[in-house]
DNA sequence: CCGAGAAGGACCAAGGAGCAGACCTTTGCT
DNA sequence: AGCAAAGGTCTGCTCCTTGGTCCTTCTCGG
């Protein structure tokens, strides 16, 4: 049974076993990455939200601390304190060996998971579900020229269509699928031009969806994804 | 912004630190649930496997003496030894409420990443790669009387899939979807000509695959996967 | 026939992660 | 002034994981 190698591999393959506080650095920084924290927005107090993350206040403390210390969160002590998300710093982490070995895999995990809550969108989802993304392209037309913030409104576009099919894992995978790789896009230029046709792409998948057209939400995501990997692709080695 | 709340849930959701020796015990009763290691095969030796799995030999065998314990594995001494995997035992675990509550959002994961996989596969897939596909539904054909049987081959199908995409993250994907999807199938009634259905669907997937047909992938694989669906919405409770 | 070698099985001491809880410090509100 | 709500600190405990060492049970080859 020569098929079952690959599998195996996958079977016996190291246990990554993250530790609590990994597992929640990992989570508030990707949050913050995305914008899904959005700068100066307040955490729930410590006290809270350790019950809400089921760990110890010490653990959920070591990962703030750190977070602090990278300047990704302020703490303002005090009645009405409370921990904050800090203003962007203009961040520009040379993308390590690390995320560029395997960007390709990255890559197909995005796809895979963006095609599939496109077609269950177009399967399921409420009009009502959607009705904050039109908003949001709307208002993504203006940012062409600002990617931060054209990105981060694109990020929460494409969470909001998780978000529209009601599952939580698939929530999940999408979120986790944007966090992997927004180190990636952030390292590929943008220009208007590009952006306006990338958001006209999210219009036309709305209106897909909207109509129950799963085959044609699947086209237009294809093609709204293949646009950053062909990028990808010409800038960076075979992975 | 109102839409943000149920992204924000998401990212303060519990956090689900499993320890290297739960994580172990799960990898590998997966495995077995889904025939990826068959019946009689054996695993790799302790001192190798507790190296390829990157933890100490002691916590492989907590994982190794629970499996053997729970009559899926037999240890056998001695030179030319080695651990097993034990004859499946007529399993008929009543399906726990933990399982039960959430089925919906099991299947949605599925659908995910089934028709992302359909739809990668055929934006890329090798012939090469899906050879042993056509054998595979060749000798499904054969099985639909004996359902444990058609059903390991099932999963070989269906992750087998996700390996022609090459994509090890994709694979990863697909296994775990498939094994939190087996507890719920197993529970349900596989007449043969429902299963013979479902292989005919396996054929014509593979066909639109072949021929780089993205949309009629979509539409076999969503068909295929209602299927289930349907029956277990039928069978369970709303959840 | 017997020893080498390969496999699983048992045990233990040290280190570290996580937890629970009490307590301290700062700060705004009444 | 004092209370309440927030972050900051400290401590002791428990459990998991590690890494060793050693034992037992086999098979195979000389």
């Amino acid at each position: 049974m020569t098929d079952a190698s690959a599998s195996l591999e996958s079977v016996f393959a190291p246990v990554r076993s993250q530790t609590a506080f990994e597992e929640t650095l990992d989570r508030l920084g990707t949050a913050i990455k995305l914008g899904l924290l959005a700068p100066g927005e307040r955490l729930p107090a410590e006290r809270e939200l350790c019950t809400r993350l089921g760990i110890a206040r010490s653990t959920l403390r070591q990962a703030l601390t750190a977070l602090t210390q990278s300047g990704q969160l302020r703490a303002v002590r005090g009645r009405g304190g409370g921990t904050f998300v800090a203003d962007p710093a203009p961040r520009a982490e040379p993308l390590g060996a690390a995320e560029l070995a395997g960007w390709r895999d990255v890559c197909d995990q995005r796809f895979t998971v963006e095609v599939g809550v496109a077609a269950l969108a177009a399967t399921r989802a409420e009009p009502g579900a959607l009705g904050g993304l039109d908003a949001l392209v709307v208002a993504m037309d203006d940012l062409v020229r600002d990617f931060p913030a054209y990105r981060a409104a694109d990020v929460r576009f494409h969470i909001g269509l998780a978000e529209a099919t009601g599952s939580p894992r698939v929530l999940a995978a999408m979120t986790e699928a944007q966090g992997l790789m927004t180190n990636l896009i952030a390292h590929i230029a943008h220009p208007p031009e590009v952006l306006e046709h990338a958001n006209a792409q999210h219009a036309r998948l709305l209106s897909a969806i909207r109509a129950r057209d799963a085959g044609h939400a699947l086209s237009v995501m294809t093609e709204h994804l293949q646009g950053t990997e062909h990028v990808l692709a010409g800038l960076l080695p075979e992975g």
